[in-house]
DNA sequence: GTCTATACCACGATAGAC
DNA sequence: GTCTATCGTGGTATAGAC
């Protein structure tokens, strides 16, 4: 669903000469960046603002310095490469998730809002990189969420391999912290949650929604509560709910009826 | 992020060859289609299965046995035929949303369980329309489910605009059945909500999941009222969360410093 | 008004020279 | 490792036939 509009070409060509320019200067005083390099960088910046089929690898390589053909030859096919680029960035997500995960369980979680913690270590990673603009900062958690939904197989299969472990870790938490739940409904509603999260992140409502209630000065760590409070009362409610309550079921069932 | 396997060419050209001789024969003993309807019905196949940057206009072309320049000249653009197509799946789902709504409001809402009766009459229409194989199935969500997330802002602005109105509609219907929450907490739980159910049923995880649990000889009705069972009591749960409770804050802040 | 044939330029990929 | 040349396919534009 992305064609660049033609009449932006002109103007990306020249933001695009630009950085050529100032890599080329750059190269002369820094240490020499390898050309795979150069490619992996190019690559990440102009994906996350305009997607897999809106980057070329014509753009790369121009953007990179490099030769045309020096994609296929380092990387095999432009779908490697992007994979690369991909596995790299999730896999740092999900070390810091794990990480706070580990730090929470070790410290212990609350005896009461203990569901609240697990969801917030789930979300707090994904925050700080949408407020790394260095590196994307919120275009890349769209990208992520946009490839949740993706119909290329290899993205599909790609990220199943990365978030399973991640994702097995996080089951076993929530299921301590959850002793009345299924291990059926529990693997439903974590489906749901983590899909919703992806989406939600990548579509960008509600952290629009968030960032109107802003308040100047603030910290990044406010921030970050901000939304928490939001939505991890939201989601651990959810989480919480009852299974198969017989008059909630024939409430529902009236309407299928 | 899609590009169609090489080798699956042959065969996707004979399968192109075989609709157009049933094309034209059946045009011999039936109304002729107009050569724009042929482009529609084409063009709605193929994107719903290969998605947008999978669906060549030459292929559309193909299969509705028109030449290649009658896209262009009957709706301007491949980005405008897809706005087209994906409109009016859109506003006939909504439309049945909404007439579910009316026929729910009109015979009066459970007193303790209106808010999962709300959240099924968004699901219902969703869920007939997964069955609907005739018309794409379950692929056709899948294809909602990432346009959601779509990087081109043709599609952002189009489903902003198409969801609006039914949006709004239940917004104020889910209002009334939780005075307690305020607007602002409601429309962000709504965001997420909407949010979630678009990526879960274009991600099929959940669908997955629950077509697992299914036993044999289950008519639509009741394969439908699973489905709600398990999601309307987690997600009506969610809306009906306490808002800032000064110890889940406590346990959160602890996180975050 | 419709439709066709055809040309144009950008894309990903690759073979072969250096 | 790197580069040039080139292939097949993509979306789009248009001249001219009906």
């Amino acid at each position: 669903m992305s064609s660049p509009p033609v009449f932006a070409l002109d103007l990306e060509s020249l933001i695009r000469a630009k950085s050529i320019a100032t890599a080329v200067s750059a190269s002369d005083s820094r240490p020499k960046i390898s050309t795979k390099d150069r490619i992996l960088n190019a690559t990440e910046a102009l994906f996350i603002t305009r997607g897999f089929d809106g980057t070329s690898l014509r753009a790369i390589t121009t953007d990179a310095a490099v030769n045309l053909a020096a994609v296929n030859y380092h990387f095999g096919s432009k779908e490697e490469l992007f994979a690369l680029v991909l596995t790299r960035r999730i896999d740092a997500l999900n070390e810091q998730r794990l990480r706070r995960l580990d730090a929470l369980e070790a410290k212990g979680l609350d005896s009461v809002y203990g569901v609240e913690q697990i969801i917030a270590t789930l979300f707090l990673p994904a925050l700080a990189l949408a407020r790394d603009e260095a590196h994307g900062g919120a275009d890349f958690l769209r990208l992520l969420g946009r490839a949740y939904a993706d119909p290329a197989p290899f993205v599909r299969s790609l990220l199943a391999e990365r978030y399973a472990a991640t994702n097995a870790r996080f089951k076993a938490a929530f299921a301590r912290s959850l002793p009345d739940l299924g291990g059926e409904d529990l693997s439903m509603r974590l489906h749901f949650i983590l899909d919703s999260v992806a989406a939600s992140l990548a579509a960008d409502d509600v952290r629009r929604h968030l960032s109107g209630l802003k308040v100047s000065a603030r910290t990044n760590d406010e921030d970050d509560l901000q939304f928490l409070v939001y939505l991890a009362p939201f989601l651990a409610a959810a989480l919480r709910a009852a299974v198969r309550q017989p008059q909630q079921i024939a409430a529902l069932r009236a309407l299928t009826a």
